[in-house]
DNA sequence: CGAGTGATTGACTTAGATCAATGACCGTGG
DNA sequence: CCACGGTCATTGATCTAAGTCAATCACTCG
């Protein structure tokens, strides 16, 4: 996911900066691609919007992750990117990246290996999505999210976009967390929560 | 995801054929990778199996499609694949493989293509899994599979695998669909379904 | 023919959605 | 500075759609 393993030198400083203030969007669901975007500071969430309205989660992106690399192949855009927070984006327009891309086989490859590793995270999310219940729910996101140290899992803005991204309701959410809490399966620390089990 | 599209004549031709009977497993969930498969004919099912044993679907394969192209950058298989019908597959080597993409530049972008349309079809999953409702569910699965000519749209393999695919229970999709049956929004026909709406 | 599986329908239960209300917090503008 | 509008977090009460358990029929395969 991180730019700096696959953007070759001269690429990455052609980049074309962008700022956004919280709540802005990058980019509809529908526009017509340009290029891929690399985020340098904040928050950028995509979001798929279903003919009925709802909202789907497709994925948050943070400092050195890549925006929308389906663009590259693609007239439209198949989501929308909106700030969550105030943020900083820089563009490689599609053109140059195919041409560098062609040119450098590494650099190919690199790329392959990030999409390779967002198809393995939207299987594993999908996997999650097969879990009936709420409680193994949270427990399949938690226990894929442990962040190394301490068993402490960090959440990503805030509880109710979690619950969009659990396919949850928010109420749903904070009930299971409370119990979970209760029964001594969690600890919760503000914004993060720690595995206990 | 035809192999003819991105994989070079020199390196097609150098599949290793294998032949399965129906119900036969191809690799296991953990087993190390040995390379891409392709799909010559019959139908390859990947399984993922969570921790508390519960299947989810990741794809049905048919000929002229690739099987398991993250095992180019993983030792492991993250799922299972088993043939549903009597099937022949061919597989090409992770080593040659990947030296072959990096000698041709177009195969590479070919290949990146195809793992970008992975991801889309993957997001489409996705975003049907967060439709509360069945009947919805159901709609959102045909109507993004509704082929062309007729507004019909063939069912993969059964009933059964189509409910898991939906995340629905198979008594649940059998009713859902006789009660859209009785309202004359679908028409069933053995194996398919037309879209009347 | 019997075993195994898919398709189907019925009866019942329950977990999660829905509707609703409240408190905490935050930024903003008069 | 503080009142106000907005959103998040939380909890309660209620409802319902989907899950669960169960039985039957059709079909295929050895």
């Amino acid at each position: 996911m991180n730019a700096k393993d696959w953007l070759p030198a001269e690429i990455q400083s052609s980049g074309i900066a962008r700022r956004l203030v919280a709540g802005q969007m990058l980019f509809d669901q529908g526009d017509a691609t340009i290029g891929v975007y690399e985020v340098v500071s904040g928050k950028v969430r995509q979001v798929r919007v279903d003919p009925e309205g709802r909202n789907v989660v497709v994925g948050i992106a943070g400092p050195g992750e890549v925006l929308a690399e389906a663009s590259l192949f693609s007239r439209t855009h198949d989501c929308a990117a909106t700030a969550v927070t105030n943020a900083v984006v820089r563009l490689y327009r599609t053109a140059p990246l195919l041409a560098q891309l062609e040119r450098d086989p590494r650099a190919a490859l690199s790329f392959m290996a990030t999409l390779v590793e967002q198809i393995l995270n939207l299987r594993m999310r999908l996997e999650r999505r097969s879990i009936p219940s709420a409680r193994d729910r949270v427990r399949h996101y938690l226990t894929s999210n442990v962040g190394g140290r301490g068993r402490i899992v960090a959440l990503p803005s805030t509880l109710k976009d979690l619950a969009v991204e659990l396919g949850l309701t928010h109420e749903t959410l904070y009930r299971t967390l409370a119990e979970m809490s209760a029964n001594g399966e969690i600890a919760r620390l503000n914004g993060k929560i720690r595995l206990v089990g």
